[in-house]
DNA sequence: TCAGACCCTGACCGATCGGTCAGATGGAAG
DNA sequence: CTTCCATCTGACCGATCGGTCAGGGTCTGA
């Protein structure tokens, strides 16, 4: 018997994440997370400090790899760029599907909370890599419309596994963004230095 | 002096709009949406039966258009259907981008309220035809994600001129798509019967 | 002048929200 | 046995939600 120790802890995360993964995080109330669970409201509170808190403590592990996205992203430009970020971000969101399913649509409202401080600098910098760093329109729709897509997507198609959801939404990427490098029909491209 | 009707129905369905657009329909009270028109709680729910009409209202122009390109959709196969879903799709969500960003990520708990009832079917259609009514796993996740991905850049570029917009993401959509009918590089398919 | 339709409002309702708090419980340490 | 601490709870709080209701003001047509 493992189970000797509780752990409500544990509990009450998973619970939250199941829970605001079907409605939402406004959606869902304390009271439904302390119902599934099987304790108080007030047990819930005891071991977060609040919501937001029990938030954050969902999103931590997510974060930290989109970070370290972030820091892979520096340096890099043209099309180089954009096959880490498309490579990085769909393995990203295929990880952590559930976490990505949480967030949806209440995205900016979530981002305003101070637990999330500068993740919106780090998505904005991860669009502008997967444009190729283009200020073309072109180039930033397709971005973002990818970024956008790629989450839902891993947020929908829970049953599908891993491998497969991985190889189609990066084949998918590779195929949809707008190429910056090398076949560009009007000019070829000065600033690549390397390679 | 046109001014002469007041017109509150009207501005209540135009402050309803912006502050959706912000705060989405669950994050928006009534009380916020009468505080920017100027009147009280009372009048907003005097001229909707409650806040979901409201809602129903202001989504019904775009929901028709929605029907029609579901009608246009009927009897197209393969890549005729995904041309038709992707060309009518990316001009219904150009055209009805305030409508769109409206829905951002409140999408699935909205579409249960009954003023709602079969839009989910037909998106589901939708996202069948532009997959090309191909049930290969590519083909599917490609067309969630470009009406995720549509979507949010309609909600998110809202600076960007009708005509451009709807161009990029025309493009990216014929881009994006899985073949399914012409250029197939495994193998030829042997269900289109037309053209 | 008066009746009635229309428009609008303040006061109020029950429900639910996130969060607080004093106290009950129970096991480990002294 | 007593003390202490972690865990947990019911009762309660103020705020806000969507929605109701009786009534006041204004205009129009008979």
């Amino acid at each position: 018997m493992v189970r000797a120790v509780p752990d409500t802890h544990g509990e009450i995360l998973a619970a939250a994440a199941r829970q605001f993964t079907v409605t939402g995080y406004r959606g869902t109330s304390l009271q439904d997370i302390a119902r599934e669970v099987g304790c108080s409201k007030a047990t819930v509170l005891y071991h977060f400090a609040n919501k937001e808190a029990l938030l954050a403590e969902l999103m931590a592990p997510a974060i930290e790899v989109l970070r370290s996205l972030d820091d892979q992203l520096t340096g890099l430009t043209g099309a180089a760029a954009q096959e880490v970020a498309a490579q990085g971000f769909v393995d990203l969101a295929v990880r952590f599907r559930q976490e990505i399913a949480v967030l949806r649509g209440e995205f900016p409202e979530l981002l305003c909370q101070p637990a999330f401080a500068h993740i919106q600098e780090i998505s904005d910098r991860l669009r502008d890599a997967l444009a190729g760093h283009s200020d073309r329109p072109g180039a930033r729709i397709a971005a973002l419309v990818l970024l956008a897509g790629i989450s839902e997507a891993c947020a929908e198609f829970a049953d599908i596994p891993d491998d497969e959801l991985r190889l189609a939404l990066l084949t998918l990427a590779r195929r949809a963004v707008e190429p910056v490098d090398a076949p560009l029909p009007h000019q070829p491209t000065t600033e690549d230095k390397d390679s």
